[in-house]
DNA sequence: GAGAAAATAGGAGATATATCCTATATTGGT
DNA sequence: ACCAATATAGGATATATCTCCTATTTTCTC
């Protein structure tokens, strides 16, 4: 995580309405720009955050550790969204948020804006529909993971990760996402592939039955 | 659920200092006071309510049915606590809420408050430490769920839920918040009577060695 | 208080998932 | 380019959990 020091690209970031909807105009000297590589870490489970951050582009997993040493991916944040937000409410969060992909991200000192933003109705009202809606994300993952073996979920996954041709992602981390051992989303992956769903190339994998794979992540919707 | 025809009775609520954290005053002429039995529902899974809610005293729960049928404990409510805030900010949310005790309701029809609170730096402010709060809750059990076998979430359950003399509390109703079977609870807790953890006299459970379900529960702390 | 519904209890067997292990292939760092 | 770390692949076995079933007891409703 590095420091991008340029003053006239952080003036534009800032002037997008979206950023708008969060802060007021008062905070803009005090914003940081950082450039974020894959798999650095931005929150350190346990550790209080220095800054409230707000994820310009790229895509980060937020996790914990557990007393088992077992590792849970509570969540995924992808931009435009805010990171550290429920820290900045709730002094204290034991998770840890790191990068999934390459990033960009504004950074405001926690000590300048903590009051300032915690009352302002613009921003609170943003981070109310926000944590709204994580709040019913976590929900339904709780749901999904509760009441459907790995293969549904993980149809949804590949739904929602593949484009027109496909998907190829690490196998380590499809595992870890959706909670389960590697061992056993390798026994369901290959099984799909044994059904016809799923064709594999090398680490490529092509969707062969795509209606199959719907059929099994709609079976999930609430009712 | 019932309206209380008692303005006395709900001038008093509304005047006690946790109450004047959520609601300014102009809204006060509005609320309606509900008196709730056990296993009433409050807000209807697809429905839009047509309150929020402060529930003064009782605890409820938050499920959602899936379409396989299955219904899903996703949280408990212990008063005093909003309810429908979710609802009140993001329009549609697809969960039930239902009461598993008696207790007293304020209400507060939407149509009249939504644009008020939205615009109300206390009520949002109180309503982000919530969501955050809730968005914490709802993390852990997830990781919990994830990461460790009935055993160690029963006993976590039964410390929460226990007084000095034990428990006795309904195991369909355990099995359905830990979101197991009841055959597969009735299996593991007649282990723990096995093991002398626990002691059964008819409905009634003593907790023999306590420290052994500490342990058990703490193996679940985050890092 | 009789009948219906729900709770309790547990056997048997199936499925979902984890753990542990081994072996090869791939990749990232210096 | 080499080495170490990580990813891929899958066998074998154990555990966690579910489904289906049956039977008895308790609670609720009219």
């Amino acid at each position: 995580m590095k420091i991008i020091d340029d003053r006239t690209a952080l003036k534009k970031y800032l002037n997008a309405p979206e950023i708008r909807r969060y802060f007021p105009a008062e905070l803009d000297e005090h914003f940081l720009l950082f450039s974020l590589r894959q798999n650095e870490q931005i929150i350190r489970q346990g550790e209080q955050s220095e800054y409230l951050y707000y994820l310009l582009s790229g895509r980060c997993k937020v996790s914990a550790v557990m007393e088992n040493g077992r590792t849970v991916i509570i969540s995924n944040l992808t931009a435009p969204c805010l990171i550290g937000e429920i820290e900045l409410i709730n002094r204290d969060v034991p998770f840890s948020v790191d990068s999934i992909t390459d990033g960009i991200l504004l950074a405001l000192p926690v000590q300048v804006c903590r009051d300032i933003l915690l009352n302002s109705p613009d921003f609170l009202l943003q981070v109310c529909r926000d944590l709204a809606g994580k709040e019913r994300g976590s929900a339904m993952k709780l749901a999904h993971y509760i009441s459907f073996p790995l293969e549904n979920r993980l149809a949804q996954f590949i739904l929602n990760n593949s484009t027109a041709d496909g998907f190829q992602i690490k196998k380590t981390v499809i595992a870890e996402s959706l909670g389960v051992s590697y061992r056993h989303l390798e026994k369901v992956m290959s099984d799909l592939v044994v059904a016809g769903v799923l064709d594999k190339d090398g680490k490529h994998y092509r969707i062969l039955n795509r209606p199959y794979l719907q059929k099994l992540s709609d079976a999930m919707e609430v009712f």
